[in-house]
DNA sequence: CTGTTAGCGCGTTCAG
DNA sequence: CTGAACGCGCTAACAG
């Protein structure tokens, strides 16, 4: 466990010549002669010469890491986006640095007291189910760090976001349980911090209206996504005195934790009541009865176009730049 | 986006003192006068410093970092996995710089080289299921950075490793069948560059052995793990003469696939054949009809456990040191 | 074509 | 009790 750091300085003091000298023939600067490169090259290899990243850091005040928070990563949805980030950033040079929030604001706002204290050069996050303020990625602007939000992206709050095109995914999932004949259409919404919620509820909406259905304020809950409070919002629709003939739910996730309650209420998903979701999640092409339907949201694209975002951001130069808002396709996938 | 570095000399300047009075100041040492303390936290704090890692790299030789690789993320067993090792390193200050090799040994080898050029302190890795080869890992260790092997340790290589009790949980999968009648139980294994391979096959020959059951060779099969070939070695299992009416899994994953191939062909799982496996993902717990039990592994406790050998690695100041070897373990559930 | 020097931010001698 | 000076590994401006 020697710890035989290879330095320019080594190489030099090998070979009899100066630093700078190194320094030039690794990057090829043609001011050295080549004889004296092809040397340098030859003994940076044989010692497996490895430049140190912190001496360039102090330098050029760039880490080339790339801090991620998501909620959790076993959620294949997000696990999925890391995929598109990191196919991005690496061809790049990045590392990413990934912390899940656990759905807690808590833990997101010691991630991002972690990535300062790491020097990332840009932080990429789906915020927390619990969020609603912001102030700690603010500090990270502050510091001239760019943050990208994607999918969960926050309200009311002026920044780079990537996200889906939410409404044109909930308007197809009315179409298809319309054409099904269904008319009593709720929807299991996510929380209402999140701007994925309000889509959600306005493409809802704006189905209803479209293909001429009802609703009433009995058909439209939320569910803060965890396990138990879903189950406890889905055994109220169930209680109600109308309950819809179909639900439209904020993700798979819940609509599995959806289906499981009813399940233990003696209601069969998908005959009783029928369900179309968001993600479109491979797992549930492993189910013997998935969601109907559900909204594929391409989290592979989510994730390398918000990594070209924020790539873009670190490049730029300007000292001001105008937030970027990137929307991504949606597509209706039936089972 | 202005970059506003703030660095002790700019504290010093604005306290009109020395930069190393404030390097002191900041770190509470005695021999700085108490009033100068406060007055040198105050600017700090005013100014919101954060040190600059990079300069501290430069001095110990430590970044900070470990390098984490897992076949993919969006196996539920892995993303866990990591979620232990993020408990434990986090406390200790160090950040997690994740790559997934998607079985590929090429992807493997690069990320290893990443990890070489950023200088993590530490590496936890997974292998693919195709390396076969451990040459790269060797010079992470010229280097002097310990390696830490999880749940797909390689065989036939001295390194640490930190694994699963797999031949107990094969036992008890075997008793469970046993006591449920069957008699012809077969194995789905993974590829035999895994030591998790070997000793889920050692399991399930002791279990044979121990249960007084019989086996064959017909009753034997190994997958690379890719759902196309699981299915392809489960339609091998249905075509022949000897049909098991047992199999145990390499993990759930490899029952998943198993059983959708045996649906395929008109025979039901758990009636027809029943599912034994490893893993005990949570996922399963979402499913109509998931593997009739599976080995817990406890992944958050191997991830845990990996962080905890690897740090005392890099802790350890020693030239030279034991390879450690931990055994987490294993419980079936019944589903 | 190559060597010398300063400096990136910080901790750590060594002086005072 | 505090300051000046050096060095970690490297690049870049400045000399020759």
């Amino acid at each position: 466990m020697i710890k035989n750091q290879i330095t320019i300085k080594k190489i030099a003091s090998e070979l009899g010549v100066s630093i700078s000298t190194v320094s030039r023939a690794l990057k090829n600067n043609t001011r050295i002669g080549l004889k004296t490169r092809e040397k340098v090259w030859e003994v940076a290899k044989r010692l497996n010469y490895i430049p140190n990243p912190a001496a360039l850091f102090l330098q050029n005040n760039k880490t080339y890491t790339i801090g991620i928070i998501v909620p959790f990563l076993q959620e294949e949805f997000f696990s999925q986006v890391v995929t598109g980030i990191e196919d991005v950033i690496f061809e790049e040079g990045f590392h990413p640095i990934i912390s899940q929030s656990r759905d807690n604001m808590e833990r997101e706002k010691k991630a991002v007291e972690s990535f300062l204290k790491m020097r990332v050069d840009g932080v990429l996050v789906s915020v927390s189910a619990e969020t609603n303020t912001y102030q700690h990625f603010k500090e990270l602007e502050k510091y001239g760090i760019p943050v990208v939000f994607f999918d969960r992206v926050p309200r009311n709050f002026q920044a780079n976001k990537v996200k889906s095109r939410i409404i044109d995914g909930a308007l197809e999932a009315i179409r298809f349980l319309s054409e099904n004949k269904k008319t009593r259409i709720g929807l299991l919404n996510g929380p209402s911090n999140l701007e994925a919620s309000d889509e959600r509820l306005n493409g809802y909406l704006e189905g209803i209206k479209k293909y001429d259905l009802k609703t009433s304020p009995q058909y439209i809950k939320t569910t803060n996504l965890s396990k138990e409070d879903t189950a406890l919002k889905m055994k109220e629709f169930l209680a109600q005195d109308d309950i819809p003939e179909a639900i439209i739910t904020f993700n798979d996730y819940v609509a599995l934790y959806a289906m499981r309650a009813c399940k233990e209420q003696g209601v069969i998903p998908n005959k009783d009541i029928q369900f179309v979701s968001f993600a479109n999640l491979p797992i549930t092409g492993l189910m013997e009865n998935p969601p109907l339907a559900s909204v594929e949201q391409f989290p592979v694209l989510i994730g390398s176009q918000s990594a070209k975002l924020l790539l873009n951001c670190i490049n730029d130069t300007r000292e001001y730049t105008e937030y970027q808002e990137v929307i991504i396709k949606t597509e209706l996938i039936i089972h």
